[in-house]
DNA sequence: GACGTCTTTCCTGCTT
DNA sequence: CAAGCAGGAAAGACGT
């Protein structure tokens, strides 16, 4: 997913803000275009025109649904979207169902990110987003749909870690393509100066006393990171990588389209993973992490950084890096398991010393805190005087009266010291076990007292099933 | 009694 | 400046 949203690579580019903005003039559900975002719009390239629709998607879905039109109306649909008339108003719109009262500003976010940076860089300087471009890339070469690989196994991983992985590392993470993705990437590693320069070559062929050429393919590595390549090449390579990343969007668009997307299944499997992750993600860092394909692990280089890495339990993605980084070429199967494991973000199952999984402690059954706010969701007497859903899609929920709810607690407990900060420190363990998940920062949510329930809650998400 | 789970309590530092 | 957040550390309560 990170090709909707990193797409703005050469100038003229569009900046967050304006497509946000171009969203909710279709959606409703986000702030007001500002001023600057549409003096922005008549910028905007045939790319730009591009993201408004797919901030829309679950929009445009549901009016195919509707209309049952082909597929092959679906990519029309998509590219011409932005200059038709708003799509109506109907109930499944991003946030919709939201309480307008708590919209916030969404962020001023200019930063992007450059797709197509990983070409004119040496695979052992690639950054985490540089990795995700690059399996996009190979997706797109060898015609293989973006979704069925595992990309988000490779999201947290930067090129340094990948060159420290073996054939099988590669094959752990992806048993279908791992094989193709390792040769790739060795053949990339091996090949990556002289294409750049060959491509360099074919571009400029009255350019040979350039300074940019090296003199030999061994000095190659060491001129490309002294010498940035030329403006013209970067041009280049960004036209053509953007001509390829939207060649990868029709097509998987259509594939998926194709195969599975008019059962009443897959459109609402979809629409909703495309609202979640466009809602949670695109609107601010625009991360394959933010929307949850990509669990973790944006670089620290990268524009999305700051804005996008919880500040919540340890970096688990971060730590497999640096396993890979610091790591022995070969690496254990239990080291490797445990990376795996901190990757998908799985809780940690603690073992006895016999290798069994530990019962789990009854003594707080059915008097967890989360259980507690859980039910105080579900009670009309606390709902929504004193906590109440923001998204109950998403099992994103607000805390209204702080220390009202640690009073709750605190009686449950029979712990009349029970405050609200207490009560945060306990729901803040939650997130290593996934109880609860970081709320996405997209402008959407306020930013204080609110929470959102992760795979490891239950018994929360009845809407959502009450939709299936 | 040892050990495990799930808080609870206290704390410092940071952000909003 | 207040309120909230993040997370380390230690300890308590209770179950196995």
């Amino acid at each position: 997913m990170i090709f909707f949203t990193s797409f703005p690579l050469s100038p003229p580019s569009v900046s967050i803000p304006t497509f946000i903005g171009s969203c909710s003039a279709s959606t409703g559900a986000a702030p007001s275009l500002g001023a600057s975002a549409s003096a922005g719009v008549q910028q905007f390239s045939a790319f730009a025109d591009v993201y408004p629709s797919l901030m829309c998607f679950p929009d445009i879905l549901k009016q195919l649904q509707a209309a049952h039109c082909t597929p092959a109306t679906v990519t029309t649909t998509i590219s011409t979207s932005s200059q038709s008339t708003p799509a109506p108003p109907h109930e499944d719109v991003l946030r919709s169902h939201m309480n307008a009262a708590t919209f916030k500003p969404i962020p001023n976010n200019e930063k992007r990110v450059d797709l197509a940076r990983f070409r004119v860089k040496d695979p052992g300087e690639w950054l985490v987003d540089d990795v995700v471009a690059w399996m996009l890339d190979v997706a797109k070469r060898h015609s293989i749909p973006f979704e069925e690989m595992n990309m988000h196994r490779f999201a947290s991983l930067n090129g340094q870690a990948m060159l420290m992985m073996t054939e099988q590392n590669f094959m752990e993470k992806d048993p279908v393509w791992g094989r193709l993705i390792y040769s790739e990437f060795k053949k990339c590693a091996s090949n990556h100066e002289d294409t750049l320069i060959d491509d360099y070559m074919k571009n400029n062929p009255s350019d040979e006393d350039s300074p940019m050429r090296p003199s030999t393919s061994q000095d190659a590595p060491k001129l490309a990171l002294l010498h940035p390549p030329a403006p013209q090449i970067q041009s280049q390579l960004q036209q053509s990588l953007n001509q390829a990343l939207n060649q990868t969007i029709n097509q998987a668009l259509n594939q998926t389209l194709n195969q599975s997307l008019f059962t009443q299944h897959s459109i609402q499997t979809l629409n909703q993973s495309l609202a979640s992750s466009l809602a949670a993600g695109l609107s601010t860092g625009l991360s394959p992490m933010s929307l949850g394909l990509l669990p973790n692990g944006l670089s620290p280089s990268s524009p999305m950084f700051n804005q996008m890495q919880p500040k919540i339990s340890p970096q688990p993605a971060s730590n497999e890096m640096m396993k890979y980084q610091n790591a022995p070429a070969s690496i254990s199967s239990s080291e490797y398991e445990e990376s795996v494991r901190v990757h998908r973000h799985e809780p940690k199952i603690k073992k006895n010393k016999d290798g069994k999984p530990r019962k789990r402690s009854q003594h707080t059954k059915g008097n967890k805190l989360w259980e507690f706010i859980r039910d105080a969701l579900k009670d009309p007497s606390t709902c929504p005087s004193v906590v109440r859903w923001e998204d109950p899609v998403e099992g994103v929920f607000r805390i209204v009266e702080s220390e009202k709810l640690a009073r709750l607690w605190g009686e449950k407990k029979n712990n009349t010291k029970m405050t609200y900060e207490k009560l945060s420190r306990a729901m803040r363990t939650y997130y290593e076990k996934q109880i609860l998940v970081p709320v996405p920062k997209t402008g959407l949510y306020p930013k204080k007292l609110v929470y959102k329930f992760g795979p490891g809650a239950h018994g929360w998400d009845v809407i959502k099933h009450e939709r299936r």
